[in-house]
RNA sequence: GCCCGGAUGGCGGAAUCGGCAGACGCGACGGACUCAAACUCCGUUGCCCGAAAGGGUGUGCGGGUUCAAGUCCCGCUCCGGGCACCA
């Protein structure tokens, strides 16, 4: 297949057929649309509809290669977007090459906000939007001739897709985590549990056992296990998108990650997923996996587990009333002299005395510091000073919070607990530096031992009494002594040996802290005073949103506002037709948020006659059910596309079970990949925890209810890093287009105008956008591919530099004039054997550039790619053509890099065959034995000459060569050689006294 | 505050195990071609001294280990990212 040639002559004298723009995009278009015609990249499947021509490939190995799922954005793509995908392409075009049958497709995250925020500005469906974009990025993707299978390339807003999003929903509703085998179980399997008094219920249900609770508390028993729940608890409510928020999507800053609007808290009855059953698993499973250290840390971070131990502790006065805490601590317990709890925490009310204890009121014999009733002063009543207390830390914002940094703030309560291990009475606090939502909302202070309690009982006047000895190095850095904290500026917080920690029963004196903490805690366990415990940062994960553009919950609510799922057989729900796409946000604070499918009319209530045990009130003949108006977030459709891609036109299950064995489990059991999934996942790192928390989970249900083989979905993560660009502002500060700056001796310039320069992220407010179309336009797709690899390695960020491509495309403009000559057209390649120089030359280049592509280093390679051709055009210059072993060898090895140009050439050197299926080349053993090298020689570690030698020298044949070198034996004449170091194949030193 | 990652010419970046720092590209400079320019091709290019030969110096800063350090160790500075009272 050849291009026509360019049907009017040129303008001026250039070579008819000079690589230039013009003729590179001819040429990428009309391999595009080969490639699309033959459907090059189509990756057979073992079976089903995508099954054909599985059979001339079955001998390959499977490797699925996988972007991240990007959302289709009005906006377009700028020169940052496609950086990964062409990393990935590049990889995958290798991999077939390599003897492989790659898989390799991509679809569109296509629910979200920016085409509902659209929508409700424009009144235009979201749809239309959505599928304009869609095609707009389609066009722009498959013009930088990315290898995809097209007919895998799902949206998340297909009908036929998220059908099978709410089918793995209705798996997650209708399972429960069985603790004691440590995976998830169809909620079926519970019920028969407690049907036949294997698991016994009363513990839950105040001691009534499962015969005897009415249908009504069974519901309710049940729902409480299942994995998607309808929970009541604070939620991150976000006025300003009319929506809540699970907590990954809200900033430290206390803000929407979308937009940057404020985020409050607030108790509301929302869909959750029992993402907590899985922590362990999903903290210990990222043993098996590729990822880098940093974003399993990110991860294990975000889990945030901590062991420890909860404590009982009784409140004086309060027979009734046990506090518990949690401590990863407990060794310390001796050390607590006072407590705190969460200013929200339950028990503050029944525990607050009506007026202060005792004679407190007057300061001069009062046994209560005057610090401890904090800012409210001693004629405010207990509860009064907690009311204040509440009203001042719930009026802070999470900014005012951080700013405050490590001031504590707090209140007396009037109440005193009684530390369990020695019976010392000691106050107890409220402050917002306990957080009800973690642990118990409650802890035991050990200021000697902890930096928060430290500097709580400074401001509040409190005893610090250590109980572990610090180490040497510690008391003498700080100047103080173990026997007394008065004078101590921080805390110890460290490991070491337990002092002044015994009572009658116990003593922990002289055990050093992991020992201390095992010897307390089992004697807690034994007093029954407490036991063991882990918790963890991570929450239960919030899965209902409050908008139009997403996934419909397959749910529906009965006359006791209990869900019920609705059959899979009913699948999919639709999203229903409105007209105002809007949330509806109540002036009242306090107000239910109203999803706009609650103004959905007719499809709100559906009747329907729904099959099941009667005490969940189903099988009763029809019946009129009301819609679940809630619809999922953004997530629900990227945790899983990676398996429809499989086997996207199946329409009997998500996936089938021998295609997701073939392409996923194809990487375990190689000593290396322990997991499987995914062969090569890549993505940006801003999905460190979001997406690929939330992915892993609902993989290992799956996994768990045996819809997939593997126990994760990604093998191998590729955080790939981001084109940044300059900026530029005038005078005023105000943003300049970047295009139109120049530079002259250092300084930038908007025409005579002197201009600042800057550096971030591309996008239309720094006015520094430049687009994939403006590149192909000016140099073709191939140049922008192989510049965006050739940049730096693709983990890297950097900057854009628009002048810095012409390197890489003069690149190929001199491969292509080493094989085609531009004036005729004519291949100019000799048939005659190469050059030994350029034979060893090649097999060296085949060697690198084989291990880079496989490390994914396409910058060496690339750089290797242009040694080589540097030295094929002067061979080119001295014999008037080139060797076509050498021209095949270079074409064939950047064609995944640069595939348009090398298909062309392929195709004129006379290969009527597509090369992506080529072998890459080989290089041969022979060609790369070297008889001599240039060995460095060094005085006193200075470089002073170099000798060759044969490669098999030994040390002492090195060292004679090296003494006779003329320079050396100058050097070295007259002084006298302490040493020689002789590092055969390396180096020689040697060292004068 | 804590935890990660990084710092190499004018710029982007190379450099297996500690063994010739600066591959490759851009830019700059010089030359060839051209009426001229662009394109293309050839050459030079870390910095300092020197006409040259050559010498000195050099991988953020300060120490150290070593025959030898961009690479290992200790102490800092700055930049990027994550977490942020998680008991």
């Amino acid at each position: 297949m050849t291009p026509n040639p360019p049907e009017k002559p040129p303008l001026d004298s250039k070579p008819r057929l000079r690589y230039d723009a013009q003729l590179a995009t001819s040429i990428e278009a009309e391999w595009q649309d080969r490639w699309d015609r033959e459907h090059t990249f189509w990756a057979p499947n073992p079976s089903g509809s995508l099954g054909d021509g599985f059979e001339a490939l079955k001998d390959r190995r499977s490797v699925y290669v996988l972007d991240m799922f990007p959302y289709p954005s009005g906006a377009g793509l700028h020169v940052g977007h496609p950086l990964g995908y062409i990393g990935t392409d590049v990889y995958a075009r290798f991999q077939r090459m390599t003897g492989a049958n790659v898989l390799h497709a991509m679809g569109y995250d296509a629910f979200g906000l920016p085409a509902e925020q659209y929508a409700v500005q424009t009144g235009q469906h979201p749809r239309v939007t959505t599928e304009a974009n869609i095609a707009n990025m389609r066009r722009q993707l498959r013009a930088l001739g990315l290898g995809h299978d097209s007919r895998r390339g799902v949206a998340t807003t297909d009908v036929d897709y998220y059908r099978w999003t709410q089918w793995i929903f209705l798996q997650i509703f209708n399972s429960y985590y069985d603790d004691a085998l440590d995976r998830a179980r169809p909620i079926t399997d519970l019920v028969a549990e407690f049907e036949s008094g294997e698991r016994d219920a009363r513990s839950l249900t105040d001691g009534l056992a499962w015969a005897d609770l009415d249908d009504l508390k069974r519901r309710i028993l049940v729902d409480s296990f299942r994995l998607a729940y309808v929970g009541e608890a604070p939620v991150n409510w976000c006025p300003g998108l009319g929506t809540v928020l699970a907590n990954e999507e809200v900033t430290a800053d206390g803000r929407s990650e979308r937009g940057n609007f404020p985020v409050i808290r607030r108790p509301l009855k929302q869909w959750m997923m029992r993402i907590t059953s899985y922590a362990d698993r999903l903290i210990d499973d990222l043993d098996l996996l590729d990822w880098t250290d940093s974003i399993k840390l990110m991860q294990r971070n975000w889990i945030g587990k901590s062991i420890g131990a909860e404590v009982t502790f009784g409140v004086e006065l309060h027979e009734s009333l046990e506090i518990k805490v949690f401590t990863t601590r407990p060794d310390t317990l001796f050390g607590a002299t006072y407590m705190v709890l969460a200013p929200e925490h339950e028990l503050v009310d029944a525990l607050v005395p009506s007026e202060w204890p005792g004679s407190q009121l007057d300061d001069a014999h009062s046994e209560i510091p005057l610090a401890w009733r904090g800012v409210f002063g001693a004629e405010v009543s207990p509860p009064e000073a907690v009311r204040r207390y509440r009203a001042f830390a719930s009026s802070k914002s999470e900014l005012e919070r951080q700013a405050e940094g490590t001031v504590k703030t707090g209140v007396f309560t009037g109440a005193f607990a009684v530390n369990p291990v020695n019976d010392e009475r000691i106050p107890i606090f409220i402050a917002d530096y306990v957080l009800a939502g973690y642990g118990t909302g409650a802890i035991m202070a050990v200021p000697a031992h902890d930096d928060r309690d430290f500097a709580f009982a400074r401001e509040f006047d409190l005893a610090i009494t250590p109980v572990v000895e610090p180490d040497e190095k510690w008391l003498s850095e700080n100047g103080v002594s173990s026997s007394d904290a008065s004078n101590w500026i921080e805390a110890f917080t460290g490991v070491g040996v337990a002092m002044a920690s015994a009572n009658s029963e116990i003593s922990l004196d002289g055990l050093d802290t992991p020992n201390a903490k095992a010897a307390i805690t089992a004697w807690l366990e034994a007093e029954g005073l407490g036991h063991a415990t882990t918790t963890y940062k991570l929450r239960d994960w919030l899965f209902s949103r409050q908008r139009y553009w997403g996934e419909p919950f397959p749910i529906v609510y009965d006359e006791t506002g209990l869900p019920i799922a609705l059959p899979a057989e009913q699948l999919p729900v639709e999203l229903p037709e409105v007209s105002d796409f809007a949330p509806r946000i109540s002036e009242d604070p306090e107000a239910l948020p109203e999803p706009p499918l609650s103004r959905a009319g007719d499809w709100l209530e559906v009747e329907l006659d729904l099959a099941g045990p009667a005490w969940a009130g189903l099988g009763g003949g029809p019946k009129r059910y009301r819609r679940e108006v809630n619809t999922m977030p953004q997530w629900a459709g990227s945790c899983w596309y990676y398996l429809r891609y499989l086997d996207p036109q199946n329409v009997d299950a998500l996936v089938d079970a021998g295609v997701e064995r073939y392409w996923m489990d194809s990487a375990r059991g190689d000593g290396v990949h322990a997991a499987g999934g995914v062969d090569l996942y890549v993505g940006g790192v801003e999905h460190a925890v979001l997406h690929l928390l939330y992915a892993r989970f609902w993989h290992k249900v799956l996994f768990d209810l045996g819809h997939v083989s593997t126990v994760e979905p990604f093998q191998r993560l590729f955080n790939q890093g981001y084109i940044q660009a300059y900026a530029f502002t005038d005078e005023r500060g105000v943003y300049v287009e970047a295009s139109e700056v120049v530079e002259r001796d250092g300084v930038w310039y908007l025409g005579d105008e002197v201009v600042n320069r800057e550096y971030g992220k591309m996008g239309k407010s720094l006015k520094n956008v430049v687009t994939p179309d403006d590149i192909y336009n000016d140099y073709g797709a191939d140049t922008l591919r192989l510049y965006e690899m050739f940049m730096g390695p693709l983990d890297a960020s950097r900057p854009w530099s628009t002048t810095d491509i012409v390197g890489v495309h003069r690149f190929l403009q001199r491969l292509w004039r080493n094989v085609i000559n531009e004036e005729t057209g004519e291949v100019n390649v000799s048939e005659t054997p190469a050059d030994d120089e350029s034979l060893r030359l090649m097999n060296r280049t085949i060697l690198a550039v084989r291990s880079d592509m496989e490390s994914m280093s396409f910058n060496t390679a690339i750089a290797r790619l242009f040694e080589l051709n540097n030295h094929l055009t002067t061979v080119v210059a001295a014999n008037g053509s080139a060797p076509r072993e050498i021209a095949e060898g270079i074409t064939l090895m950047v064609a995944p890099l640069a595939p348009h140009i090398a298909e062309e050439l392929w195709s004129r050197l006379g290969h009527p065959e597509t090369l992506t299926y080529e072998p890459f080349p080989v290089a041969d053993e022979t060609l790369l034995v070297v008889d001599s090298i240039e060995v460095p020689i060094q005085v006193n570690g200075k470089l002073r000459s170099r000798v060759t030698v044969s490669v098999s020298a030994d040390a002492a044949t090195l060292e004679a060569a090296a003494r006779a070198d003329e320079k050396v034996a100058e050097l070295i004449e007259g002084a006298t050689v302490r040493k020689v170091i002789a590092v055969p194949g390396r180096l020689v030193n040697f060292v004068l006294g």
